[in-house]
DNA sequence: ACGTTGACCTATA
DNA sequence: GTATAGGCCAACG
């Protein structure tokens, strides 16, 4: 994980709190080259990081929190994300547009 | 080594 | 507007 996996832990890092964003952003900007289910693959092994990666903070296109399953409490991600600010109904992100942060218009 | 699955996205009907 | 198809790369069995 020295170059993609190291890269996708420091981007979802550097999401703010009360921001989300989605795998295909991520994906884009660290180059097409990719797909955005690695990013997903990334963020599985995530969990075992010594930084904590607020993955929480990362969903889908369509602002659904499909990855909360793979939680240790699936409920944790509904959780963090309620925490910090973010509306969560039915698993889904309210206002997912307001609250999306692309890392490609913010960082470049 | 091959086949299938997966925290997805874009395109076409 | 939703529904379906294809594609991408990597890990698991």
């Amino acid at each position: 994980m020295d170059d993609f996996y190291g890269r996708v832990y420091e981007v979802t890092r550097l999401i703010p709190p009360g921001r989300v964003t989605s795998y295909g952003a991520i994906a884009r900007y660290l180059g097409t080259g990719l797909s955005a289910r690695v990013v997903g693959w990334a963020l599985n092994l995530a969990h075992d990081q010594e930084p904590f990666v607020p993955a929480h903070r990362v969903v889908n296109r369509n602002g659904l929190l499909t990855g909360k399953v793979h939680f240790h409490p699936p409920s944790a991600m509904q959780e963090l994300l309620e925490n910090e600010g973010v509306t969560v109904v039915d698993d889904q992100v309210v206002d997912f547009d307001r609250h999306f942060w692309d890392p490609i218009k913010e960082l470049g």
